[in-house]
DNA sequence: TGATTTAAGTGACCGAGGTCAGTGAAATAA
DNA sequence: TTATTTCACTGACCTCGGTCACTTAAATCA
């Protein structure tokens, strides 16, 4: 059972989320103060901190939400595509909503607190859990079951290297302030590499 | 012909940096506050906004002087490798001097700087004047002349997929707290990603 | 019901990176 | 030599993210 107490302070810390995003969304990350969050919601700065640890929290919660949305883009995929296809397509359509939805703003903030924050547990850009992940090493197995791909490099190897491509083209995306189509880089990235691990 | 003042305003310069270096490999580049490094030199700190402009400059200005150590790298490259195996080779030399040299610290102050710092030109790790860049350019030219390489994939997307590899594995090797050997995590991955350029 | 505990919320405070009007001695002009 | 300009250097000041002893009202206990 949920308490009144509860109650009202889910709503404060949904508020909060809300605003902050509305905020980012407006001014860009970088560019709104904690000060400016609590002021808009009318509570105190210290009152971000009972429901958020860092300012890079928020950030990292949403991103964790839009995560789910890859189980539709798993669905809309030809199941009779061969296995190294499909996780072209899967990638095709993650990158058309990391640019169209997500936004280079999040996902800077995203891939630069992997890198700054001592991570408290395994930091979720590389968490196996990660349903992208689990959804690519479904297509590796299949992959490896039809004997396509070489036997000199380890199951685990190959998973690495795709999650790897999937980084790589996203960390190049953020560092290019023009000119950067992710979706066509990325593809021709990852069709090269999974061609490099075929038999 | 330089000037009295110009002198020991590069004096300062140059105490600033050596100091702020010292105090990075100690603490730790987020441990030391510019205060400290401007208190240690006996200078306000003002003085280190008139010699640099951010906090990262100090590591970039570092990082590019080791840009040059890939010259020597070079040098000790055995000619009679095929051009993909030189690359490998550099790579190696180059992961090499990363870990036992340059380290995560600064490497990770580099590659966030990348992707937060408003570009005032194109930023170095991209490039293409970069020295490990005409290195690798000078190679994959080679191996187009030996007739190596796939035709389907222009020239300019062969060099900026190699590159990506290597900013994909420092990467992630900066986003792995332990258990990440980066020499031979770069190997596997870029000997596979040029395996699926190969004719 | 009244006494006690709990925890959401408060806001003054901290040290950080970075700014800028002002200073004074060196460089240049007269 | 003297007047003027230049610029390395100063340090009080700004805003920021984040902390913590404290308040207060709701939840629980007796």
């Amino acid at each position: 059972m949920i308490t009144e107490r509860q109650k009202k302070a889910l709503e404060t810390r949904q508020k909060l989320l809300d605003t902050a995003l509305k905020l980012f969304a407006k001014r860009g990350f970088e560019h709104v103060s904690i000060s400016q969050i609590t002021t808009t919601c009318g509570v105190s700065k210290g009152t971000f901190y009972t429901h958020f640890a860092t300012k890079y929290d928020i950030v990292l919660e949403k991103f964790h939400e839009f995560d789910t949305h890859y189980i539709d883009a798993a669905k809309k995929i030809d199941a009779t595509l061969n296995p190294a296809d499909k996780i072209l397509a899967l990638y095709d359509e993650q990158m058309h909503y990391l640019v169209n939805v997500v936004g280079k703003d999040i996902m800077r903030t995203v891939y630069t607190a992997a890198m700054t924050n001592q991570v408290e547990h395994v930091h979720y850009l590389i968490h196996p859990q990660r349903t992208i992940f689990e959804l690519i090493r479904m297509y590796l197995q299949e992959g490896v079951e039809q004997g396509i791909f070489r036997e000199d490099i380890v199951f685990e190897n190959i998973e690495k290297m795709v999650q790897r491509a999937m980084r790589a083209n996203v960390y190049d995306w953020l560092i290019h302030t023009e000119d950067f189509d992710l979706k066509s880089e990325m593809h021709l990235f990852t069709k090269t590499l999974l061609d490099g691990m075929r038999k």
